[in-house]
DNA sequence: TCTGGGGTCCTAGGACCC
DNA sequence: TCTGGGGTCCTAGGACCC
């Protein structure tokens, strides 16, 4: 087989898109505080410290697999040392921000994908440039906030995120970069990792693809596009053309393009009755529509769910109802009334919950909805009422750690009086209004 | 005792209309 | 009395992501 090669100083491409990706963030994240645990294996928890969420190299290295319960690594956490953290989003949310706005100066087509990766698209750019381009975004993101990220480099998002696991994985060799514009590395990458690796294949896709004997990534890409659409999805055939170099996953990062907001916690005790989820829920709901409101936005749908335990041998349930307005509100008290009675509902009696939740849906910017002659409107005034109540709340709320305000049926306790958190560590860096910026 | 918390997109199928 | 097909909109559910 012959490959084009193309100059890489004087060649220059339409488009080249940099995947930057932070490395082990949650872990890293903990380590810029307590420079003492480099080189210690380290892990971060889960909501109610039940499972392992990210993990350090050296946890990794000891074979931690991700997703795993606590109690079942306990010797080996002892044994090891291994140092566990309580997950701590603010932190993680503060640091993460950071990383995107040193991403951001440097390339004004960021498009932030998740809260530690970002695909940084340039333009009429050569493979040189390209790499001179990754070298100063890893440099500039260690320097200014202590993070390491791993750069992939390729003409398209699937390939530059399979371009960074290579880099990240061989480190030593890529120093966290590595192309694969070139035709001969971006064949031997794809011959070398299966599908699983292939961002958009899961475990579904992967055992029905296996079955029809397709277990790498380049046996994946020369499929032939509208058999894979018809036999699977458009979703699939997408990625096949993106292994080929065609660039057809569109630009997703509008940033008010959230959907629905969902509030969902496990509970550390089983609830049994329609009381104590009720209390549960009214909390989830207050801290849902806070969110809303952050977002200046409205909801018409309303979905809440319950359900007991996957595990163990107690009777399983699940169950959830959706209700939808005719009247988009951010309103707590009218949201809350609503998920009460969808609660009433779906609650059976005689099982021991451990999960439930809120979704909000249909977002919109505006409370403009198709009136009929059966649906009143609240008067502007009712509407302004409205508004200012929430806002007052939502500002008194936001004075301190602690949630002074709450709607009657929210109940004195807290939403975290129902989970466990042993070892947060400190808001570092959310703590102070006026903690000078990093960067 | 103890098993995360968010999100997105696509598709199939039903309801309804002409 | 019986019989259609095509279009649109909505929703639930499945698959994926970090």
């Amino acid at each position: 087989m012959s490959f084009e090669f193309r100059d890489p100083v004087t060649y220059c491409y339409d488009k080249v898109y940099l995947l930057v990706d932070c490395n082990n963030f949650f872990c890293s994240c903990e380590r810029l505080f307590r420079p003492d645990l480099e080189g210690r294996p380290l892990l971060v928890l889960s909501n109610n410290d039940g499972c392992v969420i990210a993990r350090s190299q050296e946890a990794k290295d000891l074979g931690i697999p991700m997703g795993i319960a606590v109690f079942k690594i306990k010797n080996l956490i002892r044994r090891h040392h291994i140092v566990t953290f309580s997950s701590n989003f603010s932190l993680y949310l503060d640091i993460s921000r950071r990383v995107m706005e040193v991403l951001e100066h440097l390339c004004d087509d960021t498009q932030v994908y998740s809260v530690d990766e970002a695909f940084l698209c340039f333009k009429h750019i050569s493979e040189k440039e390209a790499l001179d381009k990754a070298i100063l975004v890893r440099n500039a993101v260690f320097n200014l906030i202590g993070i390491n990220v791993g750069v992939g480099i390729a003409h398209t998002k699937t390939l530059a995120k399979l371009a960074n696991h290579h880099a990240k994985k061989h480190r030593q060799e890529t120093y966290g970069l590595y192309s694969i514009l070139q035709d001969m590395p971006r064949i031997n990458l794809l011959k070398n990792n299966p599908i699983s690796e292939v961002w958009g294949i899961g475990r579904r896709l992967n055992e029905r693809l296996n079955e029809q004997g397709i277990h790498t990534a380049y046996q994946l890409s020369v499929q032939n596009y509208e058999a894979i659409k018809k036999e699977y999805n458009i979703v699939l055939m997408r990625t096949v053309q993106e292994l080929n170099d065609l660039d057809v996953i569109e630009d997703e990062s509008d940033i008010n393009h959230t959907m629905q907001i969902m509030w969902s916690r496990s509970f550390t005790k089983r609830l049994t009755t329609l009381d104590e989820l009720h209390q549960a829920l009214a909390n989830f709901v207050a801290s849902a529509c806070h969110k809303l409101r952050n977002q200046n936005k409205y909801c018409s749908q309303i979905t809440v769910f319950i359900r007991t335990s996957y595990f163990g041998n107690d009777p399983k349930f699940a169950a959830d109802k959706t209700a939808n307005l005719k009247v988009p509100t951010s309103d707590t008290r009218e949201i809350l009334y609503v998920a009460t009675q969808l609660l009433k509902m779906i609650f059976a009696p005689g099982y021991k919950y451990n999960k439930a939740g809120i979704i909000l849906g249909n977002l919109t910017a505006t409370r403009s909805f198709q009136s009929d002659l059966f649906t009143k409107a609240k008067t502007p005034q009712e509407q302004e009422k409205s508004d200012q109540l929430m806002k007052a709340i939502d500002q008194i709320n936001h004075q301190g750690h602690e949630q002074n305000i709450f709607i009657a049926s929210q109940g004195p306790q807290k939403a975290e009086a129902f989970s466990n958190k042993n070892s947060l560590s400190p808001s570092y860096t959310t703590s102070w209004d006026d903690l000078p910026k990093l960067i």
